[in-house]
DNA sequence: ACCTGAACACCGTTCAAGT
DNA sequence: ACCTGAACACCGTTCAAGT
């Protein structure tokens, strides 16, 4: 056949057709991409670098939902809070990819710039240099634990046999609303109380 | 050749095999689990249920490593963080399985029970029944968190190109210590605050 | 009950051959 | 430059056949 007169692909289509697969079905293959677009799985090779080239174009269409602005309006901690929460959302827009996405973190430009700016609002605000790194990663370790946490089936806590966890079924019933979001709030404000605390001893 | 008078295999073995792969190489086949025990790979399927069962034996065995007694000395409170800093440290143990256990939580049978046991301090310490799983929860969240930091490598911060985030690359470069540790015992600090606080509203 | 050998469907990746 | 078809090494899983 040859090359046609224009490309059938491109990263793109190769990205939004793997996303749609991992939503439906958890996991994707190159194979599935390549059917999926009507082409030969050889062909995928000339316009990504492989499987995990696909992954990364995965975790960049994810992270392109985080709402960057968040980090300029109104003061720091609310700020780096709308920020967190942006993150968190943009992953529970494709619970199904988390596993996939959450192994490593994301170090796309685009969310290099992001921590850039994190770190920028951080300093001006007046932290001491040495805590600011800590104080980021801090924060991306509580969107990303709860990120696996929203990727957890419900079922996770279906207790097979209640009566040997009976406190924890009754702590379980009780519960009002979303678990996950609950948790991730209540340690996003642990976090930013502690955080505003530092900064008043430096 | 039959089988054999003494069974050549077993859960133990299998799963000792495969971590020590997983350990080297940063994942694991089944037949790479076959080859190193001298058996076919079909014969691990007698044992164990496929590939995911052996991921799931992973998950146990490291997990066996969580000291559970931290929960049952001293306050609620340090105990929690015992136990949080513990389960840290059983995955840190083998930070290359970390990708292949945080997937989904542990809800072995025996991590089960320290849940159970973890409701239980609370409930006596005298929280409000609806806000026990969301307070556990948000602490398994801080410890997958940092566990999926603790297998990210070190390369992950090396930028590219520093002029394009200077903060940053002054921020990363300010650290002293452990990035990873810091981000960890800041985040613990703050949730325990908060959760002390939350005690004492209610 | 437990191991083997063979089989099946699927995977990631490479590469020469075509336009 | 981009697509194909064929190939390679490897994977997870099943199953009849043996003891």
């Amino acid at each position: 056949m040859g090359r046609p007169h224009r490309p059938l692909l491109d990263r793109e289509r190769i990205a939004t057709t793997a996303l749609d697969i991992v939503d439906e079905r958890g996991e994707f293959s190159v194979p599935q991409v390549a059917k999926r677009l009507g082409v030969q799985t050889a062909s995928v090779y000339h316009h990504v670098d492989g499987r995990d080239g696909i992954v990364e174009l995965l975790r960049e269409r994810v992270a392109s939902a985080i709402e960057s602005e968040t980090l300029d309006r109104g003061p720091w901690d609310t700020a780096l809070a709308a920020w967190a929460r942006s993150y968190r959302a943009a992953f529970a827009a494709h619970p199904r990819a988390i596993p996939l996405l959450t192994t490593s973190p994301v170090r796309a430009p685009r969310v290099l710039d992001q921590y850039e700016r994190a770190v920028g609002r951080l300093i001006d605000a007046g932290f001491a240099l040495p805590d600011v790194m800590p104080v980021i990663i801090a924060l991306e370790n509580l969107v990303l634990g709860s990120a696996l946490d929203l990727a957890a089936p419900e079922s996770m806590w279906e207790l097979s046999d209640e009566s040997a966890t009976p406190r924890l079924a009754d702590a379980l019933g009780a519960v009002r609303g979303s678990r996950t979001d609950q948790a991730f709030e209540l340690a996003l404000a642990g976090y930013l109380a502690h955080v505003r605390a530092l900064l008043e001893a430096s």
